[in-house]
DNA sequence: AAAAATACTGAACAGTGTTCAATAAAAAAA
DNA sequence: TTTTTTTATTGAACACTGTTCAGTATTTTT
C-alpha cells in the first residue's frame, strides 16, 4: 500500500500548508479580521479547497488553539528544573505573562476568543486541561511544603490563574490606558510583583 | 426657536430609539452577531437611517460601553455607606463579579471586545477612568489605615482589578470548564474568597 | 407658492463563511 | 492500454455583513 500511504502524506502536507497560511494570517490580523479567502490566497489556492481539508473556520482555530497551548507548556516545562515548587510557581507566572506579551494573538486565540466548543472532553481541548493540571500540581506541592494552608487547592489554582490572566487580558484588549503607568511592560511587571508579594505572606 | 427645539428633541428621541434597539440586540446576540440590519429591523426602520444618527457601529458600541460603566458605578456607589475602606473594597469585588455574571454582554462590551478607541482622553472613555479612580482611592484609604504598606497604590490597584477581572474574563469567555467545580458561581465565589484571604494577610 | 433643509428608504458595493456542480488529475479496474 | 472510479481543486453562487448614496417624501424657511 505505498500509494495510499503517499496520498495520506500528501493530504497531511496540504493540511499543514493551510495551517501555516492560516497561522500567518490569524496571528497577523486576529480572528475576526481573518477570512477564508485571505488564508487561501496566502497559500495560492482557492478558498473552496480549505473545506475539503477542514470542516470550517472553527476547526482551523482549534488547531492553532492547540498549538498555542503546546508552545506555552513547552516554555513552562523549562522551569521544571527548579526544585522549589513555590519558586517554580512564581517564575511560571512571569513566563505566562511574557508569553502573552510576545504572543498576543496566540493568547487571544487561547483565552479571549469566543469558544465554539464547550465540553473539555473534546479532543484538542485536552492540552488546556493539561496546562491547568500543571498549575494545580504545583499548588499542591506548595501545600505539602506548608504554604497556602487551609486553602482549597482547586479554588486557589483558579484564583492564581485568574490573577495572572487578568493582567494579560487587560493588556491584550487594551484596557490599560486608564492607569498612568509609563509602559504596559512596567504596569504588568509591577502588578504581578504585587501579587507575588501577597502570595509570599501566606 | 420652538421648532428647532422640537426638531432637536425628535432627533434625540430617534437616537434613543436606535440605542434601545441596539442594546436589546447587542446584549442578546453579542457584538459580532449584531448587524446594523438587525438593529434597524428591531425598531422597524431601514438600516441606512442609523448612519444618519450614528457615525458607525463603533459609535453605538461606545454608547453602550458608557452605559455599562455607569450601571456598574451605580452599583458600586451603594457601598459608599460602608465606613471601613477595606470592607468596601472586598464588597466591591463581590459586586463587580456579580455584575459580570448578571450582565455578561455588558461586561464583554466593557472589557473584552476589541476597542476601536485607544486614548483615554476621548469623550466617553472618561467614565472608565472614573471607575479606576474609585478603586484607586479605596486602596489609598486602606493604606492610610495601615494596610498594603510598602505597596505602590497604582500597581496594587491594577493587580486587584486584574485578579477580579481575570475571574470574570474566564467566566465570560467560557474558560472555566477545565476546573472540576460544580458550577461557575461556586468557582468564582470561592476563587474570589481565596483572593480576599490573601489580601487580609497583608 | 417656491426653495431649501431634513429624515428616511432601498438599492448598490465590496466584503464575509460556506456549499456545490463542474473539472482536471491520478489510481484502480477492465 | 483503455475505461471507470476516486480524489483534489476550482470558481461561481448563496445568504449574510458594514457602509454609502442617489432618490424621495416631508417639513421648514423664504
Amino acid at each position: 500500500m505505498g500509494i495510499t500511504e503517499r496520498k495520506q502524506k500528501e493530504k497531511q502536507e496540504m493540511r499543514q500548508r493551510i495551517l501555516n497560511g492560516a497561522r500567518k494570517v490569524f496571528l497577523q490580523n486576529g480572528y475576526e479580521q481573518t477570512s477564508m479567502r485571505n488564508i487561501a490566497s496566502e497559500i495560492s489556492y482557492s478558498a473552496g479547497v480549505i473545506y475539503f481539508h477542514f470542516k470550517d473556520k472553527s476547526e482551523i482555530f482549534h488547531e492553532l488553539h492547540k498549538e498555542g497551548f503546546s508552545l506555552l507548556l513547552k516554555q513552562l516545562r523549562v522551569l521544571d528544573v527548579l526544585p522549589d515548587p513555590f519558586e517554580r510557581l512564581k517564575a511560571g507566572g512571569r513566563v505566562f505573562i511574557q508569553f502573552a506579551q510576545e504572543n498576543k494573538d496566540y493568547y487571544n486565540l487561547m483565552f479571549l476568543v469566543e469558544e465554539p466548543i464547550k465540553n473539555p472532553d473534546q479532543s484538542g481541548f485536552q492540552i488546556a486541561v493539561e496546562a491547568i493540571n500543571h498549575l494545580h500540581s504545583m499548588v499542591k506541592e506548595c501545600q505539602e511544603l506548608g504554604r497556602f494552608k487551609e486553602m482549597d487547592s482547586e479554588y486557589f489554582s483558579f484564583m492564581i490563574l485568574s490573577a495572572i490572566h487578568g493582567i494579560c487580558a487587560l493588556f491584550c484588549k487594551d484596557r490599560t490606558a486608564s492607569f498612568h503607568s509609563k509602559t504596559n511592560d512596567e504596569l504588568m511587571e509591577h502588578g504581578y510583583a504585587c501579587f507575588v508579594r501577597l502570595l509570599e505572606k501566606d
